[in-house]
DNA sequence: GCTGGTCCTCACGGATTCGTCACGCCCGGC
DNA sequence: GCCGGGCGTGACGAATCCGTGAGGACCAGC
């Protein structure tokens, strides 16, 4: 199933689209601000942005510009703006295709699928041990040795996501924050550390002594599988 | 330096297309026909893929789809044809893009590098090697010979990259403390050698005999690959 | 309105890291 | 041989950072 935002200010539009892309098997979520379509992106992981440039709070391109921060979500813009350095601007600011109105809906769901197509990562690690619990990042469960469901709230989630994503990896605070948040910064980093010991106390064996949601001081935190 | 293969039958048109691209420190190969542009995109390993639907010999498609068959590169896929049943055709057979002629020259570079961005690999793998130690700068991981993990504070890893990203290069004390810190001076210069000892203490085979971390009495540190 | 759950702040003890001091060593100059 | 400057090493207070617990604010469902 492909997630896909649609932020879209022209309501007739927006529903048209939403209709059109959920009857082919699409879930959608929609947006009709700059602002919802940041909270949207940040509250649910996507795998593909259709955007419209013209927005009544924000610039597209100050979407783009948020998105691009934390995630390489695949971005689509359409836009009514035929000029060339619009379509120049979203795309060096990380857009990944630009189709002007008014356009043709098959040629639109052609380059949609190209964006997913391309943003599908080859290696589809779904399945991650940590310690003795069984983490599976696509259905959102965890398990432990003898079987038994470990709750996760959604915080917590985005949290060992961010890390199982990048095993062995060194992951600083700020890294982390954004992408729990939004919000690049200005977030007491403290609050960090509470997520990580509920991950620990639910995930490893000996929360005390953590053996794969590793602490590196003054740098961040690690996952080592 | 971004490699590029431009397929296209029309002379001129190539001509202009390659010195665009060479000017902007493209290195690019040229092919007129299908057949070419097979062998050519077989032989060498490009970055991208920039080609003409309306070839002499093969269709643009089967060049789509030979190139498919075995490599991921991007391939842009430049057309007189408007119609969308040629877009959605060539899109869904792989390519990344379609631009239609006549075409601007600023968005088709700016579509070209949005291409090449995509593709690149996220996670950019520097890694170095210090005698028997490797060195991941990218995953901020020190694994010794028999891969036993090494574990560096803060102000370890920053003055290892200040060295290891100049490698052979003498830096002076100064460099490193204005590196280390944010403050461009007036700190003792012998605080250096303490972080300096530590770092051929936990990288060096020999510690007291250092072959990697030099020091240049009066001078600077040197890393020595 | 109540309840359960989640999010986030605050404060405190402990562990890690930082930066300085002191000391011994090597080497070139006198 | 003597000496002084630069360098390497060990140790030690102090500051910073981390783990943990408690508790209030907010929201959804009943």
């Amino acid at each position: 199933m492909t997630r896909v935002l649609i932020v879209e200010d022209e309501r007739a539009l927006l529903r048209a689209l939403a209709m059109n892309l959920t009857a082919r098997g699409y879930e959608v979520t929609e947006a009709e601000t700059g602002t919802r379509a940041l909270s949207a992106a940040a509250a649910v992981e996507h795998d593909l942005i259709l955007l419209d440039l013209g927005l009544p709070d924000l610039s597209g391109f100050d979407v783009i510009r948020g998105v691009r921060a934390y995630a390489q979500t695949p971005i689509v813009v359409v836009s009514a703006r035929t000029g060339s350095s619009d379509k120049v601007a979203a795309l060096d600011l990380g857009a990944d295709d630009y189709v002007t109105k008014p356009f043709n809906i098959d040629e639109l769901l052609a380059r949609l699928r190209a964006a997913v197509r391309r943003a599908a990562t080859p290696d589809i690690v779904d399945v991650v041990q940590v310690g003795t619990c069984t983490v599976d990042l696509g259905a959102k469960t965890v398990t432990t040795a003898n079987g038994a469901a470990v709750h996760l709230t959604p915080t917590e989630w985005h949290l060992l996501e961010a890390l199982v994503r990048r095993p062995g990896k060194l992951v600083t605070g700020r890294a982390l924050l954004t992408e729990l948040r939004g919000t690049p910064e200005h977030t007491d980093p403290s609050y960090l550390r509470i997520y990580v010991a509920q991950l620990r106390r639910k995930l490893e064996p000996e929360p005390s002594r953590p053996r794969h949601l590793i602490t590196e001081p003054g740098m961040g935190y690690r996952f080592h599988p």
